[in-house]
DNA sequence: CTAGCAGCCTAACAATCGTTAGGCTACTGT
DNA sequence: ACAGTAGCCTAACGATTGTTAGGCTGCTAG
């Protein structure tokens, strides 16, 4: 049990090399010859850590999948105001890209290919739960009187879900999430009055 | 002698339908026969419209450049405040938007293949340029202090940009573009002295 | 020591890909 | 009236796709 190194190993190296192929190229672009030579060994091989290339999709994304619903699980039982449970949910969302970003951006571009694929049903199902808790979070903050009445919930869901998806697309060290939680939050957050911006003083 | 509507109209329909699936299953995952099946025709009488499947997008993703250049071309000749600029440009991508949301959803999604066709040296070459005058303009907003002092100029361009094209995903009618437009600028702009809304009105 | 199997290889499969060849039909210009 | 051709068709091409078959090598459990 302790010779790992070489089998493991190469069984990620798989898994890491076919999602960054995925998620720049796309899934039915990048063929099985392409990850193979990205991990230096030959297409036939690949089906002995892999039973087909559907099945390495689907064990790419169920991994990031895991780690996004254990986020929202933790935000789900945690007691929180509604502007605050939004904005966690938003850095639940950003910290999943952190560790699973080429996961979050084949998701998000080959859409079509997940709502699909026969082995991706739990996936779907985790997606479907997230976007209801999405809509509670939004309706929430809307009756507290958080968000910008210009706004309706499903509409917006949608909004800041295609907004924060984006980003995946960005290199990791360009933004922080910090600077996209300012970008998306005082956008939708109503003004307080008599508060201004905690942390800048306006200059003109 | 436009007595027969299904004439000129057929390489139009090429066009849309084609466009369509680009933008939602991806360039590579859609066939020829596909694109062929959804115009009622055969695959071998697309050739007879465009000589190839890369002349095809070549032609959607050009005719969507054109349309979005010459609105740069026109804010560029503008004189117009640093923020107004950049509202002005934010409008005017999501005006090609409204026009050739299809085209965009290409550009954005199947960059790899943008990069690298051969037909596209023209798209290629206005994107720098475009590039070039949203680096100017976000850097005159941030020297005349109207955006907030956290980002910098080249990690702001490429955030804007992601944010803007991943809303040419949504529904034409689910979101407005002056709905898109206050989340950007609410997030990015130092927030004004004694103003709750500021409410600009860039002129073309 | 040796049987077994993980892990990789080469070679090849059927299916599908973009594309071409060639023919039919109906309209057009002269 | 008639040649030309736009617009579509069927059939098929070679290349590439995901995948399978079968074999070699070296480590490991008993």
């Amino acid at each position: 049990m302790s010779q790992v190194t070489g089998r493991a190993n190469k069984r990620d190296a798989v898994l890491r090399e076919s999602a960054r192929l995925f998620a720049e190229r796309g899934i039915e672009a990048t063929t099985m010859r392409a990850i193979a030579d990205a991990c230096g060994m030959q297409a036939a091989s690949l089906y002995h850590h892999f039973a087909s290339k559907d099945e390495l999709v689907a064990a790419i994304l169920t991994r990031s999948d895991a780690h996004i619903s254990g986020l929202y699980d933790a935000i789900l039982d945690a007691p929180l105001e509604p502007a605050d449970r939004l904005e966690a949910m938003i850095r639940a969302t950003l910290d999943n890209f952190g560790h699973h970003r080429d996961a979050a951006r084949i998701y998000y571009r080959d859409r079509a290919y997940v709502a699909e694929s026969p082995l991706l049903t739990q996936v779907r199902d985790n997606a479907v739960a997230h976007d209801e808790l999405w809509d509670r979070s939004i309706e929430a903050a809307i009756a507290a009187g958080r968000i910008s009445p210009r706004f309706e919930a499903i509409n917006l869901r949608r909004l800041l879900q295609e907004l924060m998806w984006s980003t995946a697309r960005l290199r990791g060290d360009a933004v922080s999430a910090d600077d996209i939680v300012h970008v998306l939050l005082h956008g939708i957050l109503a003004p307080e009055p008599g508060r201004g911006e905690p942390s800048h003083r306006p200059e003109l």
